[in-house]
DNA sequence: TGAATAGTGTCTGTGAGACAATATTAT
DNA sequence: ATAATATTGTCTCACAGACACTATTCA
């Protein structure tokens, strides 16, 4: 054919094949703190996820992860995961990781769309204004302790509903799939993102530093231990708890008072 | 716009946007079992990965991880990797799992190409017949303990080439990354799913049933402890490699003889 | 004062690291 | 007999689970 592979390149037309489109979805993941009603207790914690509301066909009216498509001439996946995040909550430099690469003959209606998903993690309070109008932060509870059927309700203050699968691990490979059994408000596969990715940060908040991407500079470790709590969905002993924190936190000279009860000290993340 | 989704999706046209292709890209693994001039001495495992020499332009001669274009009206990524590896080594039903998507904007000369690796493990004396004669198996060895520069000599019996990495990980994430320092032998962005899918399978192994994917039906604890060295690239303790182990195979009753040394029990592997 | 959380002490059991001792074979 | 591996015993140390105890604040 070819003798040399730039003559090769020269003829070579991509267009020649059958081409699809990309898209990145981006979980996006943060800590939302409830004030209780006694004074003395502490606030509560929950895992939340950032939703938007689709009003253009497909799914219209459902709501989905922030996600768009990629474009093919300039961008990695990371870079239009960065781009939609910077367009649907003004926020830029924030941690983020590939998750896994979805691809269902018929995920989308539209077309073959193949999409790689992305874990970003935030403090919910560097976000403050000219967030997208569609989007809106979901709480999330999780229903059942059991560890087969996973039922998460998803609250943003108006709309609430709930989402619902059946996991299974495999036993030798220990990969976890989830068959889907209720969601009316989520559009495409993304319940299979959300419920992997949680998967995701569970295991990694264990041996890494993940957390502190959703903590405020200064917090409580009884703070830190809710968020634990909130996203591992189990209650935590305290004395081990602060033991195996301990090498990631700082103590500052600053501690919380005005909450009915001994005042807690402040901490910082430590690297390292 | 439209007022229904049908009419919607009649008036979509995917070819109104930018495409792109998307390939498969496929790490298998197995063990090599190396005859020793001694008689008494064990023998020795090492890690062996398939990879297939190219005779077609870009990266003409050069070696390269199996893979193939996705066909977007029909496959899924997984199915595009069975496909291949069907081909390549006529083999079905063998263990696989994602590893990561690569989408570096100009990974591939010839156009936007984004690919999705997989790990596939295998025992290799399943493979006997019809593999392709562009195949080949290459036994690694890690000649660094070192665990900043990462060096890998690949040897099929007939070439042997080096590729070597800087790696670096991340202290919160504890996501690892790798540069590439050194590879004169093997095509496109390989060796960096080569260090990933390693990486991913040195850490799965401590936690998961993975090695049994390589092992064959009945083999020896000695021999299994090897294989984890090999895949580990170190030296593990008996009694406690034996403890850990226990509990994942089961005791039959034929041992190993004509070895020179005390004979040895061969073990299965045992589900749950 | 008491409800509520903050923070520490310590006992126990499990499991990995380390080393030693014994067992069995082909040449 | 010996080299080489197979297999088991056991001591120690680190660490997580569990529970108990003390400290401190604001209404």
């Amino acid at each position: 054919m070819y003798k040399t592979e730039e003559e090769f390149l020269k003829n070579y037309n991509p267009k020649d094949y059958d081409q699809l489109s990309m898209t990145s979805d981006i979980l996006l993941l943060s800590i939302s703190s409830e004030k209780q009603e006694n004074y003395r207790k502490i606030n509560e914690k929950k895992l939340s996820i950032l939703l938007v509301k689709r009003n253009e066909f497909p799914y219209k009216d459902k709501w989905c992860l922030p996600g768009g498509f990629l474009n093919p001439n300039t961008e990695t996946l990371e870079d239009t995961a960065k781009r939609i995040l910077k367009k649907e909550v003004n926020l830029e430099n924030i941690y983020m990781e590939q998750l896994y690469t979805y691809d269902n003959v018929n995920r989308d209606p539209r077309c073959r769309v193949v999409s790689t998903s992305f874990i970003a993690l935030v403090d919910k309070n560097k976000i403050t204004d000219k967030i997208n109008p569609n989007a809106s932060w979901f709480n999330m509870e999780f229903i059942t302790d059991n560890d087969k059927n996973i039922k998460i309700n998803l609250d943003n203050g108006s709309v609430s509903f709930k989402i619902e699968c059946k996991k299974s691990i495999d036993a030798a490979s220990r990969s976890v799939k989830y068959e889907l059994t209720k969601n009316d408000f989520i559009a495409f596969d993304h319940p299979l993102i959300i419920f992997n990715g949680i998967e995701r940060v569970r295991n990694k908040i264990e041996y890494t530093d993940l957390v502190f991407y959703m903590m405020p500079k200064y917090f409580t470790l009884g703070e830190l231990q809710k968020v634990y709590e909130a996203i591992l969905n189990k209650k935590l002993l305290e004395p081990a708890f602060r033991r195996t924190i301990a090498s990631k936190v700082k103590k500052t000279n600053y501690v919380q008072t005005g909450e009915g009860h001994r005042p807690s000290v402040l901490f910082t993340y430590k690297k390292g």
